[in-house]
DNA sequence: TAGATTGTTAATCGATTAACAATC
DNA sequence: TAGATTGTTAATCGATTAACAATC
């Protein structure tokens, strides 16, 4: 299997590239105008494509509507992926808003939450108790779950969608969380993001001073 | 430089597990108990020591209080970073209210939004007319932004920010933000975190079901 | 002193880039 | 055909790990 995230952040850049080579009226493109507009060299290009298995045209280059295909399916985007989201609170409120998923196929189906208040089973991403989560999951097969909640329920969260059969895990939570080895954990710490801006703006800072 | 955002976060990791640490009384530490606590090996930890100019004494490993300093320092943690946050949409208030960031000395001194109904000096983080950002940054001397604002107006908030001196950014918009070589820019993509959560699951899958 | 741990150098591993034969 | 581009192999670069001399 691909290993790296890096693979998918690319891969993910040239299907942007490839949507905007489409609206300029592109039928093909080759790996030199995509490392262009992603910013990275055209081996790269061809290298990832190797990887992944997709093929282009010696000559020809490659296909855009085939290509945007063949990335679409390998990044899931052929079908809705159905998500859930358990904690409520102010970072669930802003992912359940978040405009940026539907248009991707990313469809927050249920979000779940313990304090009784924030329940609502008729606003268009109903809010469902937290006792519900586990026969939700299994009964409509969800694999990929988004846990928003305080850091000390985080991993009981974490515990229940394993046992109900997620097998993938976006964290906000900033508490490194354990899963098994079917399951994929990918930790969106907000403070340390903004601490390595911070790092590195102090760092810069020196560099700068020392010349 | 150190350029790799990866030491960044192994400096935090270091440094919360040196907090675990103190509190079960340990006065000094070794690079293993260190590697173990991080999952990393204890040459890494040497190595990243050595880099960042963190010395110890031979068999006598590293003193938890010193070294603890000493990170600290590395990260700013030794003062408060005083951070702009521009954007009182749901993301924005989201972080008004994130609580991982005030114990950890990131304060957001001030947030900004275009629309009257949510501007409000009265609360604890001031919310303010996007119109005075950019003298507020000057006159506060803010280096450090936070961009939560729809993709259509992150780069000209980016470019105000610039123009008043911040020197780096967390930028929650889906876009690719120009900077200047000056400046640090994070991209905290959000949809782009769970796409690749929803590629691991569908690859591990795949490869689970051809075993 | 004997044993253990650092700090650094050398070896390994993995990812990116360069080069070029194949070929359209 | 001549020229251009892919796909892949080899070279390079960078980061991690192993090894070990120095030394407390």
């Amino acid at each position: 299997m691909i290993a790296n995230k890096n693979y998918v952040i690319r891969l993910s850049n040239y299907r942007n590239a490839l949507k905007r080579f489409k609206k300029l009226g592109f039928i093909r493109v080759f790996s030199d105008n995509l490392a262009d507009a992603v910013g990275v060299s055209s081996s790269q290009v061809r290298k990832d494509f190797s990887l992944f298995g997709i093929t282009g045209n010696k000559k020809g280059g490659y296909q855009v509507d085939e290509l945007t295909k063949k990335i679409d399916s390998l990044l899931g985007k052929d079908r809705v992926q159905s998500v859930v989201l358990v904690g409520a609170g102010k970072i669930g409120k802003a992912l359940i808003n978040y405009k940026a998923f539907e248009p991707e196929g990313i469809r927050i189906v249920a979000a779940f939450d313990i304090d009784e208040k924030e329940i609502n089973r008729k606003t268009p991403i109903p809010v469902l108790p937290l006792d519900d989560l586990e026969v939700y999951i299994k009964k409509n097969k969800i694999e990929i779950g988004i846990i928003a909640v305080p850091e000390n329920v985080a991993q009981s969260v974490m515990d229940t969608m394993i046992e109900a059969g997620i097998k993938g895990v976006l964290n906000f939570a900033p508490i490194h969380l354990r899963g098994n080895d079917d399951t994929v954990i990918n930790n969106a710490n907000l403070r340390l993001e903004l601490e390595n801006v911070i790092y590195f703006v102090n760092a810069l800072g020196k560099t700068k001073r020392k010349r």
